[in-house]
DNA sequence: CTCGAAATGTTTACAGTGACAACATATGGC
DNA sequence: GCCATATGTTGTCACTGTAAACATTTCGAG
């Protein structure tokens, strides 16, 4: 596939726009860029040049706002969780809560990574920083306390956290299983599995 | 030459043994010398050059033997499915078949997981080889034959082919969540999720 | 057995990568 | 207005996958 052009041209959103030495907010930039180009190319593997590149700047520049590589990709990965957690609220209310809302909440889940394959795989792949603990707003959470509420619901009687982890680990799967191309991506049929354990075939 | 060695000497498993130039069985080794790597260091990342020098040969005479280091990684991949399919058929007769056979299969595979890392992984993130059909004695249909076997027996009334994906997508979950960090390995707690759906306790 | 073709391994080299150091330029507080 | 600091650039290094040319071993046909 060729090589070169291309070049997405994504610049800082307003900011300055100095024009020439300066970005105006570079780091905002280049995570932009990162994700176009997580969200076209699947199996390309994002390299700090090409980033650079298109955002216009060179390449060590980026070492200004990231130590290094992985804390780029850990970025990203963030983002990926926070789009995650917004698109599984969003279907949750779409759907008028309780278990019909719940099984939505997971179907966005498969769905998201069926759409954004590259950027679901880097989100999870990512070490968790260690000091990943209960607090802290980022988006994996908010997902998960989604979770916890829509699994009391749909099974009354079950250990919640058991439930849970169970819900969880259900999606998780099937969207794995989409992107390593083990099986077709079929909403449907991710909604049957779903309601398999999760009552409620609506 | 041949001065250093250190490298873990793998060699090839008898055939000639011819001691200078030619290696005997290379692919053999370099293939086991892999496994090696991905068993011991879990985020280092199998590099051609490393794995050359552990067999004890020029880096580019795996070249003889693969056309690329994604063929390499196939390989690799391929003998990964084949060590999962093998444990799940043992933890299945060990359990001596039933629907304990089939929940003691899930739970192998999530222990697999867990043991194997990064075998693991890039077992199931390779890109299907596209002529994947259902026919070639390759792990991984192995594997799915033992789960279509089990599932009528645990689910009696669902549609199999519901209830198998159900099945796999959930261990897999599972796996995946355990590899990322996302939660802990903890083989009474695997059981007992895999348990939910698919009933009995024992 | 001899001998040449094919298989297998080596050396050398090249383009591409992430990263560091030294240098250049713009920005903002005093 | 001036200088400390943040930000961006150029040059370079070690390392990677891999292609090309060369060396050695093996094997089958005469």
């Amino acid at each position: 596939m060729a090589g070169k052009d291309n070049s997405v041209n994504i610049k800082g959103d307003g900011a300055k726009a100095t024009g020439a030495y300066h970005h105006g907010d570079l780091r905002a930039a280049v995570i932009a860029a990162g994700l176009t180009r997580l969200a076209e190319g699947d199996g390309a593997e994002l390299g700090l040049r090409a980033l650079a590149r298109d955002v216009g700047v060179s390449a060590t520049a980026l070492y200004r706002h990231f130590p290094d590589k992985e804390a780029l990709l850990d970025a990203l990965a963030d983002e990926g969780l926070r789009r995650l957690g917004a698109l599984q609220a969003q279907a949750w209310l779409k759907a008028g809560g309780g278990v019909a809302g719940f099984k939505a909440t997971g179907i966005a889940y498969v769905r998201f990574a069926h759409d954004e394959p590259a950027l679901f795989r880097l989100s999870f792949t990512r070490q968790m920083p260690e000091r990943y603990t209960k607090d802290a707003g980022d988006g994996g959470e908010v997902a998960y306390n989604l979770l916890r509420a829509g699994v009391g619901e749909a099974l009354p009687g079950v250990d919640p956290d058991t439930a849970a982890l169970h819900a969880w680990a259900l999606v998780h799967g099937l969207a794995m299983l989409i992107l390593d191309r083990r099986i077709e991506w079929d909403e449907a049929k991710v909604a049957e599995v779903v309601g398999l354990t999760f009552g409620g075939v609506g």
